[in-house]
RNA sequence: GUCCCCAUCGUCCAGAGGCCCAGGACGCUGGCCUUUCAAGCCGGUAACAGGGGUUCGAAUCCCCUUGGGGACACCA
């Protein structure tokens, strides 16, 4: 392969480095390598894949990668995918595969194959594919590239505590892997419970190519024998994903940063199997104000909320893709398919973007602004103001009212956003309690709402369900269900006299309920109480 | 602790060695418009993390330091 003169490789988002691969180095090798601003090959499909873990909420890092992918593919002409990775049997609900389904349908990035619709290369999701990667797995074992472990969970947290107290570095220490492949297969045979690791070289290094940074390298000695078959027969991540990428024609996997450190164990997957690795491209990480990456109790993650908090799909979109990336230097806001029209992998940076929600919401207005008064009823409409949410909340408050009107009143808080509890401050916080408490127990509450503990699903978002979980939870932390109920009412209606409280959080949902304890419980934290002694009559 | 990544206004981006005593947007802010509030328009605020190189010339290339982040699971 030929590279272009360092000179033209230099630059944020382009390659920094036009070394070639050194004595001992083992490189992806590119199936093409278009160099910089170059259009992607004519001669192969672009195929990327967006692949979702359905064990939470849907996630707006995977519309943001999903957009990114999508864009890409649309760009170059070729297709995008998306295949479930659910090989963790525990955490990965069905549930949870329909919402992101739902979720990414909503953001607008229409997969050309997928579980939902089928395609060559199917089945799209990974736990119908299980016996596709214990074949992957074995014909591993007998090139000689991975091998059987028969170490106990015990042994491991043995080790792994070990490695701690001596402050060495974490890791397997390869303990079964000169295991004879004769006693191996006997053992195996026998029915002894064992994983399958790769056999990662243990000398010289591993590198890739990647398309945002240039090449990365890490000394193989640093990297452990990486678990590829776990002890119940699926696969982890790191099998799965080399070999469906494979199998299903992947040329560009355009994925999250966290993945770099991991990359090198699936180029040794690709060599080991002989096979051609795809183009890398490790998108930035979205980011909390505090520069961490983007977490729910530092931000309203799910798409469920920003749907529900009244948020444009096309504003969320344009959005997203200002992170890394710009159209244009004066201009930011830009449909899908002015993005793709637009778009240039090159040209994407590998800073750290900040998810600022002002910032969306001011795009979203500008949004909200081009529509004609006809197309905004029909969001309206769309979004709570149809039969299907009002069929919700009338039940709610149909006792509770004399005439039409009041339902306004009484109904409010179930079509806002975020609320305003400062005028609500003295009266969110019970008589011997101070702000700090409150804030803490409404921070234990919605954090315990939603922890999904080992093994055991987190609490339905469903009234007797929250009603049951939250007297326990009473009963646990000292709170009389009178302090915590009213404090929990305040924080997520804004008003002291509501409809029962748990119907109004299910018909709320969780994703608006939590973002209003989360900013009652920020204001709880900044908040003085006016000491009375110091209060002067006014004049 | 080890490895890896990143580094321009508070935040998101522009910047491809001279067009840059750094440009746009959000935010904040002054004004105009206006019965009000928005919107709109005109202005202001505010950044190249530090230090060494390379070069006639560095925000831009290289090195070091510092700071931030990520990864180190039978999770993805």
């Amino acid at each position: 392969m030929d590279w272009a003169p360092p000179k033209l490789l230099t630059g944020r988002g382009r390659f920094r480095m036009a070394q070639r691969p050194g004595e001992g180095v083992l490189y992806t090798a590119a199936r093409n390598d278009p160099g910089p601003h170059r259009p992607e090959s004519t001669a192969m499909t672009v195929r990327v894949r967006i692949a979702p873990s359905p064990t939470g909420d849907p996630h707006v890092g995977t519309a943001y990668i999903a957009l990114f992918n999508y864009v890409f593919a649309k760009k170059n002409g070729g297709q995008f995918l998306l295949r479930i990775e659910d090989t963790d049997r525990t955490r990965s609900t069905l549930e949870s595969e329909a919402a992101i389904l739902r979720a990414l349908k909503w953001v607008g990035l229409q997969w050309d194959e997928g579980p939902d619709i089928g395609g060559p290369h199917g089945p799209y999701r990974q736990s119908e594919r299980a016996q596709i990667y214990k074949e992957h797995a074995q014909l591993l074992i007998d090139k000689g590239a991975a091998y059987r472990c028969f170490c106990t969970a015990e042994r491991l947290a043995e080790l792994r505590k070990q490695q701690m107290a001596e402050k060495k570095n974490l890791g397997y220490d390869g303990h079964c892997r000169g295991i004879a492949k004769a006693e191996s297969a006997e053992r195996a045979a026998k029915g002894e419970p064992f994983v399958v690791r790769l056999a990662m070289p243990k000398v010289g290094e591993t590198g890739f190519k990647d398309r945002l940074r240039g090449e990365i390298k890490f000394a193989n000695s640093g990297i452990d024998d990486q678990v590829l078959l776990k002890s119940d027969g699926f696969p982890t991540y790191h099998l799965a994903n080399v070999v469906d990428d494979h199998l299903m024609g992947i040329t560009h996997v355009i994925r999250a940063e966290e993945w770099i450190s991991s990359t090198p164990k699936h180029v040794v997957l690709y060599q080991s199997f002989g096979w051609q690795a795809p183009e890398f491209a490790h998108m930035p990480l979205l980011r909390n104000k505090d520069k961490s990456k983007i977490s729910k109790r530092k931000n309203p993650v799910s798409l469920d909320y920003y749907r529900d908090a009244g948020i444009l799909p096309e504003a969320l979109r344009n959005f997203l893709g200002l992170m890394g990336w710009s159209i244009a230097p004066d201009r930011e806001k830009f449909s899908l398919e002015e993005m793709i029209a637009a778009f240039d992998l090159d040209r994407v940076s590998a800073g750290e973007p900040v998810f600022d929600l002002v910032k969306l919401m001011d795009m979203n207005g500008q949004y909200l602004r081009d529509l004609t008064p006809e197309q905004l009823v029909q969001k309206l409409v769309d979004w709570r103001l149809g039969t299907p949410f009002l069929q919700k909340v009338a039940p709610l408050v149909r006792e509770r009212i004399r005439t039409l009107t009041d339902f306004i009143h009484q109904a409010d808080f179930f079509f806002t956003g975020d609320l305003d509890v400062k005028p609500m401050a003295d009266l969110i916080i019970p008589k011997g309690r101070t702000p700090q408490q409150v804030a803490d127990v409404l921070e234990e509450y919605i954090t315990k709402v939603d922890e999904t503990g080992e093994g055991k699903p987190r609490v339905e978002f469903k009234d007797k369900a929250l009603e049951e979980f939250s007297r326990a939870f009473c009963e646990k932390s000292g709170w009389k269900p009178k302090e915590l109920f009213s404090a929990l009412r305040q924080s997520i209606t804004g008003k002291t006299a509501t409809p029962p409280l748990f119907a109004v959080m299910e018909v709320l949902g969780r994703e608006l309920t939590r973002k209003r304890v989360r900013n009652a419980i920020e204001f709880l934290r900044a908040y003085k109480p006016a000491a009375p002694a110091e209060a002067k009559p006014a004049s």
